[in-house]
RNA sequence: GGGCGAUUAGCUCAGUGGUAGAGCGCCUGCCUUACAAGCAGGAUGUCACAAGUUCGACCCUUGUAUCGCCCA
């Protein structure tokens, strides 16, 4: 089973698979009555107006991930789905067809439009869940609700009667922004300003005592029609001597007063506005003030009524021009000039609104809102990410304006208002008494105890604004009025996850409901995330026709591989992602470089399964818990990583960091495990025999790769259950998203052996670049010696000779301080090592019995080369004193020496050098825990017989003989190159230390740290340049 | 007009008061028994501009420019 998974991996079936299992073995659905802190998110409601666009994908993913997370850490986990039912968007995608078939809604009939509409929302309804679904989302399905189902209808009612009663919510004729294309009233937030290019007409009204005009300025003359005052501010100088006096308005010939008001500014036009209470806002304000007339001039589709006079039955914008060409006839009109002002524009009708003077549902906003204030400021809830966008909410909060509720629409919750129409002839009029009620049944008896048995009812036939209900979602969803379990214990909700451009809309609506109706805040965080922006850095949007429809990409990358590009590119939280992608093949390569990682995972996984003989990781056991010293460097080492790892993305995500998250997985999987621990361990998989390095191995791959799969399986849900199925050969109702997210093992963290496993990564590096350098065939060992007098050093590269050798194809290693041609003799304080003490006795006995033959050889080997060392037989006993206890006291230094012996013997005689120790165990305590720096030894200048490649990493160099094959150009130009760099660097820190301000205020870590990079990189220039003098 | 965010490699973006990073793309060499959706190696920067604070600024402060978003 396992080894047979194919090479390349195939999402589109792995993610309907699990996908399928998950939903139908409700593998997220919540129990409130288990255990564990909850964790519950409420889905920021997608509207029921056809599909999901990326925006959701991307909500969807963040929120997913957040879940998943927390699910895995052991928190009683809630993600609540469903739909809203989004009256405006709806209707206008019906009328819209209605119009396309020749009809209009009225003529259809309200049953019949929610029959359409109810159709609708189904097919609607269905695409979008569908959706969710190939998201993968890990949402409880079984508690999935509609803003206009049965409980959460309840709910607005309860609410809507609740308000009313606390004399929160009242009907009023006030000024609202009127849409004449979809004939309703919309909110303030449902108008959109937009710079256009018209005019500013100015026209002269004739003071009624004929002692001259006063000149007016308007961009909407048509207006006029319906002025009752013409304002000056009270400052204004210029004009003190008109407040009080009355003009004849023109074509209208009525008499209007001049007033004086604040609100005027002196220095728009000629100071002397003209006041239409009826039909603008700041002149709504002043009529109020100044108990003006409200002459409403206009109908509802936006044409001119009997008030307009000979102008009624116009359009708007044809009363204007016909306005003007008649102001222009009676001579009144001054000047025309282009002016360029904002309108403000109907967001779904996408047609100016007109300031409108109806009658309206309103809600009292002042007390709710001071609650959430006082929530915001004394409690700190809700917690916004990021935090500047506390500031944005509360802003809102103070300036917020009642809100007006009633929409003249079919689709939605109808008002709860019964008008009392018999004693008002049958008909709704701003006079008809009502009562706001339940029900039919609840408004019948009240308002028969009111109006008597007589009363014959009508409902309010407007809708209210569909933020109404979305206002309670977070606790109409859980059963709200009602005390439900769930409402108990999930409610308040943990965490909501959305976009900026709806904190007025939604956020700041849901915080003052429940502020209101639950005396809680609806959440404790609010995470906003950003917007994804297009190819193009443009916000994805419909009218724009930018979007990118989310399964396409899922289609042919995957949805993991979506879903990860997507959180991958947020940087901290909260900051806009932008989408690559090519419109004309519907590709996008960031999409592709996540697929590419998935495709690595499941490689990784492959390699792992056809290497664990069929074992399990639980029938593996542990590398945690065998016999340490069966570890070794490398188990150690990735199992640092890991758990680095581990805590790094735990801190990350705790911290709504998950694009880090997200890329720090990636570099360690990829990084990591699959370029290095998995390269370094094939030699011990592929052995035949069952040694424990072998099963160690083993356990470790297996260990590590199946805490990898809980690592990613928030951010790649659904490969990641597959793999772990596969690796772990679960049954198949066990699920990973159900199983613990890794826990820190902080024992096994060792920076100390991962900054040394640095030096042979390092080091091996440098010889593969050597090797690209050289033109060395990726098939051909070589042979390398590495040198450094730092014992330390040294110590490292020994340790990690075998992987040397493995990686970078070297064939004959030799690991030695520079070759000590004129050696000083010191005392080293190196200890005895304990597992080395056999050996030391050996080599005593056996030292000097070797000595003598191995110091003749030495010098043997050295008259041989080019430069004879006279020092040499000035030694004489000295050194052989502390060439025996340097060389042949301990094994390690035996072991150097023979490779030292090698070397030198290769070079001379050109024979082949015998391999460095391969077969030795690499050391399994920390490497050097008590590594004593020495004072570097006096050398001569060293030589070789022959041109060498070399490369420096930390103080090692690294030497390539290559016989034949040196272009003494090429390597002249690699070494200068790598000089000048070195050279760089060393005149940047000398100047950095040669400053004593620097050197007398740094903190003194900084400053040593400034030096001992200074002494490594002239250790390097001083190696490049003695080499660079051999060629 | 007010507010917020951004400006770093060809592209998309990270980043820290102490020697500038990743992915993609590009160049070179490789089908090395997990992966060519791959492996190895390489090149690439006035960190938008200007002044200031500091021993030291890509980072902090102020201003300027450009882009984007929100609000009026």
């Amino acid at each position: 089973m396992s080894a047979t998974l194919p090479s390349q991996y195939n999402p589109v079936e792995v993610e309907a698979k699990w996908q399928h299992a998950w939903e139908q073995n409700q593998v997220f659905k919540a129990d409130p009555q288990q255990g564990g802190e909850p964790y519950c998110v409420v889905i920021p409601p997608p509207n029921v107006t056809g599909s999901l666009h990326m925006g959701h994908a991307f909500e969807s993913a963040l929120i997913d991930t957040l879940v998943r997370y927390h699910r895995m850490i052991g928190r009683n986990t809630l993600w609540l789905p469903g739909t809203d039912h989004a009256s405006i968007a709806v209707q206008a995608i019906l009328e819209k067809e209605l119009r396309s078939q020749g009809k209009t809604r009225y003529e259809i009939g309200r049953e019949a439009f929610l029959e359409r509409a109810w159709q609708w929302k189904e097919e609607s309804g269905d695409t979008i869940v569908g959706q969710l679904r190939r998201l993968g989302v890990s949402v409880d399905w079984t508690r999935e609700r509609f803003t206009m189902d049965e409980g959460l209808s309840e709910a607005v009612l309860t609410a809507f009667v609740q308000l009313y009663e606390e004399g929160l919510i009242y009907r009023g004729n006030y000024l609202v922004n009127w849409c004449p294309a979809t004939q309703s009233a919309v909110s303030d937030l449902e108008v959109e300003s937009q710079e256009v290019n018209g005019h500013l007409w100015h026209f002269r009204y004739p003071l009624t005592d004929g002692s001259g005009y006063v000149e007016v300025a308007t961009t909407r003359p048509e207006t006029m029609l319906g002025d009752t005052a013409v304002a000056v501010n009270p400052e204004d100088e210029r004009y003190q001597h008109l407040i009080g006096k009355t003009l004849m308005l023109p074509i209208v010939q009525r008499e209007i007063p001049i007033i004086a008001d604040s609100l005027v500014d002196p220095a728009f036009g000629t100071g002397c506005v003209k006041v239409t209470p009826a039909h603008d806002p700041n002149d709504f304000e002043m009529g109020q003030r100044h108990h003006l007339p409200f002459i409403n001039i206009m109908n509802k589709d936006g044409t001119l009524n009997e008030n307009a006079g000979s102008f009624k039955g116009q359009d708007r914008f044809d009363a204007r021009k016909n306005v003007v060409k008649r102001l222009e006839e009676d001579g009144v009109l001054v000047k025309v000039e282009d002016y360029r002002h904002t309108v403000p524009y109907s967001d779904r009708g996408k047609v100016p609104v007109e300031p409108l003077l109806s009658t309206q549902w309103f809600v009292k906003i002042r007390p709710m809102a001071e609650r959430a204030l006082d929530f915001l400021d004394n409690q700190d809830e809700p917690v916004f990410v990021p935090e500047r966008w506390t500031k944005v909410y509360r802003d809102w909060l103070v300036s917020l304006k009642d809100w007006c509720i009633s929409r003249q629409l079919w689709w939605g919750h109808q008002i709860p208002a019964w008008y009392v129409v018999n004693l008002t002839n049958g008909e709704i009029t701003d006079e008809t008494p009502f009562v706001v009620a339940h029900s039919d049944e609840e408004a019948r008896t009240k308002a028969i105890a009111q109006y008597g048995e007589e009363v014959q009812l009508q409902q309010d036939p407007d809708v209210l604004d569909t933020w109404f209900s979305s206002g309670l979602w977070p606790f109409s969803t859980m059963g709200w009025p009602q005390e439900t379990p769930d409402l108990a214990r999930y409610y308040p909700t943990t965490t909501l996850v959305t976009g900026f451009d709806i904190i007025f809309f939604w956020v700041a609506r849901m915080t003052m409901m429940a502020g209101h109706f639950t005396g809680q805040m609806p959440f404790q965080t609010v995470y906003i995330h950003g917007l994804v922006r297009d190819e193009n850095n443009k916000k994805m949007s419909k009218s724009a026709n930018n979007g990118i429809d989310p399964l396409i990409l899922i289609g042919k990358y995957g949805t993991d591989a979506l879903r990860y590009t997507l959180v991958k590119e947020v940087a901290g939280a909260g900051q806009d992602i932008r989408l690559e992608y090519n419109r004309k093949t519907d590709e996008s390569v960031s999409v592709e470089a996540s697929r590419n990682f998935t495709n690595k995972l499941w490689n990784a996984s492959r390699f792992a399964l056809m290497n664990l003989e069929g074992q399990t990781p639980e029938q593996l056991g542990s590398p945690l818990s065998v016999d340490p010293t069966l570890l070794e460097l490398s188990d150690r080492w990735i199992l640092s990583r890991y758990h680095q790892v581990v805590q790094q993305t735990r801190d990350q995500v705790s911290q709504y960091g998950l694009g880090e998250a997200a890329k720090g997985l990636y570099e360690f999987i990829w990084g990591d495990f699959c370029d290095w621990y998995i390269e370094l361990i094939k030699s011990r998989l592929q052995s035949e025999a069952a040694t424990s390095s072998k099963q160690v191995a083993q356990q470790t791959l297996a260990y590590v790769l199946e805490g990898i799969l809980r690592l990613l399986h928030p951010f790649m849900p659904h490969i990641t259950e597959e793999l772990w199925h596969t690796l772990t050969q679960s049954a198949d109702d066990r699920y990973l998203a159900l199983q613990a997210y890794p826990e820190v093992a902080a024992d096994w963290i060792n920076p100390d052996l991962e900054q040394e496993f640095e030096l042979l990564i390092g080091t091996i590096r440098t010889i593969r670049n050597l090797r690209q350098e050289a033109g060395v065939k990726p098939g051909v060992k070589v042979e390398t010696i590495l040198q450094t007098e730092s014992d330390r050093e040294r110590t490292i590269l020994i340790a990690g000779q075998a992987y040397i050798q493995e990686l970078a194809k070297v064939q004959q290693l030799a690991i030695a301080e520079p070759t000590p041609l004129t050696p000083t003799v010191r005392l080293r304080a190196k200890r005895l090592s304990d597992y080395k003490k056999p050996a030391v006795t050996l080599g005593v006995i056996l030292g000097s019995l070797v000595a003598a033959r191995i110091v003749l050889a030495l010098v043997d080997v050295i008259s041989h080369l080019l430069l004879i060392s006279t020092l040499i037989e000035l030694i004489g006993i000295g050194f052989s004193v502390w060439f025996i206890y340097r060389y042949l006291l301990w094994a390690d230094s035996r072991q150097e020496l023979a490779n030292t012996i090698n070397m030198l013997k290769a070079e001379v005689a050109g024979q082949p050098l015998l391999t460095a120790a391969s077969g030795s165990e690499p050391d399994d305590q920390p490497l050097l825990p008590e590594a004593k720096p020495e004072q570097a030894p006096e050398q001569a200048p060293q030589q070789e017989p022959q041109q060498m490649f070399a490369g420096v990493i930390g103080t090692v160099q690294v030497l390539m003989p290559l016989a034949g094959v040196v272009d003494v150009v090429a390597l002249k130009t690699k070494i200068e190159k790598d000089l000048s760099k070195i050279d760089a660097e060393i005149k940047s820190l000398s100047a950095r230390l040669g400053n004593t301000g620097f050197v007398s205020n740094a903190p003194a870590e900084v400053v040593q740290g400034t030096r001992d990079a200074l002494a490594e990189a002239q250790k390097q220039a001083e190696l490049l340049r003695d080499r660079l003098s051999l060629l």
